[in-house]
DNA sequence: TATAAATATCTAAATATAACGATATACGGA
DNA sequence: TCCGTATATCGTTATATTTAGATATTTATA
């Protein structure tokens, strides 16, 4: 049984804030909120979100690499997906503290 | 009606980009963890966690700039306290994804 | 095979953050 | 008032992150 308030260790600690300095951007909440409901391509997200596609693949690929991301090639497209749930929580919280007015 | 999936504006994403900044960093982390089921003075958490005080009162000013920590002064004592909803639940997503061991 | 579209990677420059020492402020007790 | 404890702030340096341009890779199609 492990209790609630366990403190976890300095090596979880740091791939946590790791995770979550991932999260921490304006730009990768931003598709982050975008692929809640779907998952987009690279020139989608890049499109919807006025912003280079080489810039937007360098964000899905931080995402990618702390595990929240998975990635689905078809052809010369690469569809990126949320695959956390934490990820879902954490934009639920984001949307609960800073409701779209 | 606010749809689960409207886009939070680009000022609302940088207030929840800032607020997931100061939650992602190892330190403040593990302070948060301490906070989770107490109210803490700057002397405790610093000495609980190994660093000097000045280090842990910036970490803690950081925190309750963004809203997440509350201040009640005793004397020479200052106690910090989780004061957002939001916060719990992110240590929780954080805890479920990175059990501690 | 040549070309174009989509995506990914690399490097350098700009910017932001973190850590540290020094110093300042606030408070309580002698 | 003077001293010690607790906390906060400032200024500098070190480190990390972000951005942008250039280039590379992969795939589809003519």
């Amino acid at each position: 049984m492990i209790s609630q308030f366990a403190l976890p260790n300095d090596r979880l600690l740091g791939q946590a804030a790791e995770c979550l300095r991932a999260l921490a951007h304006p730009m990768r909440l931003k598709i982050l909120f975008l692929l809640e409901s779907n998952r987009w391509t690279v020139g989608e997200l890049a499109k919807t979100c006025s912003i280079r596609s080489h810039v937007a693949s360098e964000h899905l690929r931080l995402m990618q690499r702390c595990g929240m991301l998975s990635v689905e090639k078809e052809g010369q497209k690469t569809y990126y997906q949320i695959c956390e749930s934490q990820v879902h929580a954490i934009l639920a919280c984001m949307r609960e503290k800073f409701p779209p007015s």
